[in-house]
DNA sequence: TAAACGTGGCG
DNA sequence: TCGCCAAGTTT
């Protein structure tokens, strides 16, 4: 088979794909066509914090952390509370405990230098099979299946004429029918990965698909089939009122709010329910995301 | 494998 | 108003 042979079946769909992409791609500051210089470094940063996050809530977090710790080794010299200060409110801030666990790692095992191998990637903390792919093919121009939600989704709809992908974990067949679609060549199937997801996130989105401007539209099996609905039940209900994530949230939020040591008596005030504040606190201890001192004091870890 | 894990915008 | 959803990972 010629090395730079796409895939003949998906052919249609990626020659329809990479011009719209040409034309539609947010400049984004993690990109290659952005103006700075993106390191890898970088790309890793942009994708801990994409993960379940909105992009434009990411935008000035990420700008923030870049320019303050431009190196892995810049983070690892940090606390890891700086990192968890300096997250925010982005959201799932052991995402920020991870990061700096791993910017430690990248500082001892490999001299300072983010990995471009997947299985070194896959090896460091917060980082999972998406992310892991995602940097490899992004910051290293590998050929890695990049299977986010967006690419689950467009690949699904396009190719499986599905509407909607499985919500648990990344089967075989969706992930041989993600290399099947990607190109040979490593630097195209680069590209193809981002303009995927591209494509999920302004086009082909979960709830309200626009067909009329999809590249894809003239060979989705998904719209040929008459876009049959999901067979899936309804994912059970995202509460968050009242539950123990809103307390560690909350919990958080002080902490940050503050340089020194906080009591546990002043963190409780206005928590009804002490049994949940205890969990909330416990927990957070155990994740490291606060520090016990002395027994009834507590901050972010030093 | 299912459940836990934050936060906020949007229809 | 409120449920859905957003570039997942870990245990």
């Amino acid at each position: 088979m010629p090395r730079f042979a796409p895939a003949a079946t998906n052919s249609p769909m990626v020659e329809a794909l990479l011009p719209w992409f040409a034309g539609a791609a947010r400049d984004l500051p993690w990109r290659p066509n952005s103006e700075a210089s993106v390191t890898p470094w970088a790309v890793l940063v942009s994708e801990i914090m994409l993960q379940q996050t909105p992009v434009n809530r990411v935008l000035p977090v990420f700008r923030e952390w870049i320019a303050r710790w431009p190196t892995p080794g810049g983070l690892a010299a940090a606390t890891p509370g700086d990192a968890v200060r300096a997250w925010g409110r982005l959201g799932y801030p052991r995402r920020a405990i991870r990061l700096h666990a791993a910017a430690a790692a990248i500082t001892s095992r490999h001299n300072g230098d983010v990995p471009s191998d997947y299985a070194l990637l896959r090896a460091l903390p917060g980082v999972g099979d998406y992310t892991a792919a995602a940097v490899a093919s992004f910051a290293f121009r590998q050929r890695h299946a990049v299977l986010d939600t967006n690419v689950r989704r467009v690949l699904s709809r396009a190719v499986s004429g599905t509407a909607t992908h499985g919500r648990g974990s990344v089967s075989a067949a969706e992930r041989r029918i993600a290399l099947e679609f990607l190109p040979e060549d490593a630097e195209r199937a680069a590209t193809v990965s981002v303009a995927l997801m591209e494509l999920g996130a302004l086009v082909c989105q979960a709830r309200a698909p626009s067909c009329a401007t999809c590249p894809l539209a003239a060979s989705c099996a998904w719209r040929r089939a008459d876009y049959p609905v999901s067979e899936l039940p309804a994912r059970p209900a995202q509460t968050y009122v009242g539950t123990d994530r809103q307390a560690r949230g909350a919990i958080l939020a002080v902490l940050r709010s503050r340089t020194d040591a906080v009591q546990r008596r002043e963190l409780r005030l206005g928590w009804a329910d002490v049994a949940q504040f205890n969990r909330a606190l416990d927990g957070l201890a155990l994740d490291r995301l606060i520090e016990p001192v002395d027994g009834d004091l507590f901050q972010l870890p030093s």
